[in-house]
DNA sequence: CTGAAAGCGCTTACAG
DNA sequence: CTGAAAGCGCTTACAG
C-alpha cells in the first residue's frame, strides 16, 4: 500500500495524493476530503523512509539520557516525549551510562537519524566544550545549565544549582545540624554537582565551617551505589547527623544503608534528597527534598526547542528555583 | 558525505562500495580494507532512511509499553533495550496509557517504521484476539502469557500469574492473615490481573473464604491511583488485615494511604506486593513481593524474538515462576 | 570480483 | 488547483 495505491484509487495524481496527505495550501477542500476519506478506507500510512529521505531530515527530536536507572530523567523523559508528540514530532531516545560522552554519541545519532532537535537529559559540560561546535542541530541542555557555554545552538534549561546546594544545607543547619556529609557523583566533572557542591560549600562557610574531603560522599545516581557509599562511610566510622544527597535515589539508597545499620532516620540521622521525585512523597519517611519544577522544565525545553527549529530564535538560558519541599526524613537536633 | 563521494574518492563504483560497507562476501579484502581507510577517514555514516527505503524494513525493534510509570516495565525496556542493541538492532519505543489499544497502535508502527520484531510490555488479550492477526512481523508479549492466545508469529514470556496469585494469598493466609483485600486492575481485561485474582480466589475457597466483589480494589498500576483506591477503602470504613497489591508501585501507595491514615505497616496492616523491583528492597519497610526474574523474562524474550525474525524458528511460550521474597511489610498475626 | 542501471516511496520545483 | 518528472541515497539483480 504506497502513495500510487491512492492516487490510482482516487483518480487523482501522485502529487496531488502527497500534497493532499501534507495538508498544502493549495489543494482543494474536496480533493482533500476525498483522498482523506481514501486513505482513512485503507489505512493507508506514508512510508516515513521514504519521505525522510527526501526530506533529508527526520521529523524526530532526539533525547539523549545520561542513567537509564534516573528516576527523575524517566519521569521528565514521558513528559518530554508526550510534549513534542503533541507538537508532531516522533522521538527517539537513546540511554547512555553516567560516564559516556553524551556529545559524541550525539554527533553519531544526528549522522544516522537527521533529527530536527536534540534534547540531552544531563551533560558534562567538559564534553560539550570539547564537541559540541560540531553539532549543528538545535538542542538544549535540560536540567542543567552552565553559564561557560556558549553555542548559537545551544538553549540550558535548569534549576540554579548552587542556590539549591546552599538551600539544602542552610535548611540543615537551621534545623541545628553541624556534622553534615554530602553525597553527589563525581564533582570534578563540570556540572550540577559541582555546582551545587559549591552552594553548600558556600553555606557552611557563611556559618563557620570548613568543607574538608571527607565530607564528600561520592556514588553515582543509583540506589545501589548510594548504599554502598553510605555503608563504607559507616563502616569507616561516619558520624554525621545530616545527609545530603543529591538525588531522591540516592537520599534512599543512603537511608536504607542507615536503617540496615540500626540506625533510624530521621532520629539517628537526618537526610535531604533533591529532585523532588513521586517517590518522595511516596517513601517512608516522607523524604524531605529540593523539588525540580520538572514540569516546567519540560515545558520550557521544549518551547525553546520548537521555537529553534520552526522559527529560528536563538537559543535561551532559563534558570528555575528549586524549592525546597519538607518531609519528615530531617529533624532538629 | 553521500555513498557517491567515497566512490569518487576511492575509485571504485557507488555498487562496490555499498558491498563493501555492507560487507558482502564477494568483495575482496584489498577493496574492502581500501574503502573502511576512506570511510574511518571522512566519518562517513550511510543514510539510514535511504537504506531502509530501499531494504524495505527497518533494522528496528519496536517496544510497545503499558503504562509510561510501570516501575518493573522501565526497568524491563532497559534490560531488553541493551540486549537488542547487542543484537545490532536499534530499539525504538511507545509508550502507551493502560487503556489504549497496543495492537491497533502496533499496527500503526508496523506500515510506519517496517520493525524486524515487535515486543510488548503488558497486554490485553482481546485486543490481541481482535486484532493481532493483522501484524506479520515476529512478535514476544512479555510479561504476560495467556494460553488461549495462539498465533503464529506471537511467542510469549512471563510467570505463571494464577500460580502466583494462589501463592500470595497463601503465604498471606499461612501467617493468620484472614480479612485479606486483592488491589489489581480491571480484572475483566483478560490479562494478568484477572489470573492472578483466579488464583487468589483459588487460593481462600481452599481455606473455606468465599471471594467477594468487596475484596477486591481497583487501581492502575500507578502509586497514586493504589493511594486513593486505598484511601477510599479506608474511609468506607474497610478493614482488612493485610493486602496484596498487584505491582510493587501499587503496594506502596497502598502503604503511603496506610500510613496517611495513622496505620502503620505491617503492626495494623501487612502489604504484599508483585514484581520485585530493586525499590521493594529499598523501601521500608523492606516489601515483601512476589518476585518476577526479570533478568531472565528480558533474556528470554530477545532471545525468542531473535529466533524468529533471524532463524525462522516458530514462536514459544515460556512460562516461568513468580517467586516470594520475604520483607518486613507482612507480619503473622 | 566489479560496474551500470533500475527502483524503493515519497516530495517538490516546474509547467500548465 | 493539478499533473508529469526528477531525484533523495541507498541496495541488488543482471551482466560481464
Amino acid at each position: 500500500m504506497t502513495i500510487k495505491d491512492i492516487a490510482r484509487e482516487s483518480g487523482y495524481a501522485i502529487s496531488t495524493v502527497s500534497r493532499a496527505l501534507n495538508n498544502h495550501p493549495d489543494v482543494s477542500e474536496e480533493t482533500k476530503r476525498r483522498i482523506a476519506q481514501i486513505v482513512a478506507e485503507k489505512g493507508f500510512v506514508p512510508n516515513s523512509n521514504a519521505r525522510r529521505l527526501k526530506r533529508q531530515q527526520g521529523k524526530s527530536i532526539a533525547f539523549i539520557v545520561k542513567g537509564a536507572g534516573n528516576m527523575f530523567f524517566a519521569d521528565m523523559l514521558v513528559e518530554l516525549e508526550r510534549l513534542v508528540g503533541e507538537a508532531g514530532f516522533d522521538s527517539v531516545v537513546r540511554y547512555l551510562n553516567e560516564s559516556d560522552d553524551e556529545v559524541a554519541h550525539a554527533r553519531q545519532l544526528c549522522t544516522e537519524l537527521k533529527p530536527r532537535g536534540l534534547i540531552f537529559l544531563g551533560g558534562d559540560s567538559r564534553n560539550f566544550q570539547q564537541g559540541f561546535d560540531q553539532i549543528n542541530v538545535p538542542s538544549v541542555l535540560t536540567t542543567t545549565v552552565n553559564s561557560e557555554l556558549n553555542f548559537p545552538n545551544l538553549s540550558m534549561v535548569g534549576v540554579d544549582d548552587r542556590a539549591a546546594g546552599q538551600l539544602a544545607i542552610e535548611y540543615l543547619l537551621a534545623k541545628g545540624h553541624r556534622d553534615i556529609v554530602v553525597m553527589g557523583s563525581d564533582h570534578s566533572a563540570i556540572g550540577p554537582c559541582q555546582m551545587r557542591l559549591e552552594g553548600c560549600i558556600q553555606a557552611l562557610s557563611a556559618h563557620g565551617i570548613a568543607f574538608t574531603g571527607d565530607m564528600f560522599l561520592q556514588s553515582s545516581f543509583t540506589m545501589d551505589s548510594a548504599y554502598a557509599a553510605m555503608q563504607s562511610y559507616l563502616k569507616n566510622g561516619g558520624k554525621a547527623t545530616a545527609v545530603f544527597a543529591m538525588s531522591d535515589a540516592m537520599a534512599i539508597g543512603a537511608i536504607r544503608a542507615l536503617l540496615d545499620a540500626g540506625l533510624s532516620v530521621p532520629q539517628d540521622v537526618s537526610v535531604i534528597g533533591f529532585d523532588g521525585t513521586p517517590l518522595a512523597r511516596y517513601y517512608s519517611p516522607r523524604l524531605t527534598t529540593l523539588c525540580q519544577p520538572a514540569q516546567q522544565i519540560a515545558k520550557t525545553s521544549v518551547k525553546l526547542l520548537l521555537g529553534c527549529i520552526l522559527k529560528g530564535q536563538p537559543p535561551k538560558t532559563v534558570l528555575l528555583q528549586a524549592k525546597l519541599e519538607p518531609g519528615s526524613s530531617v529533624r532538629a537536633i
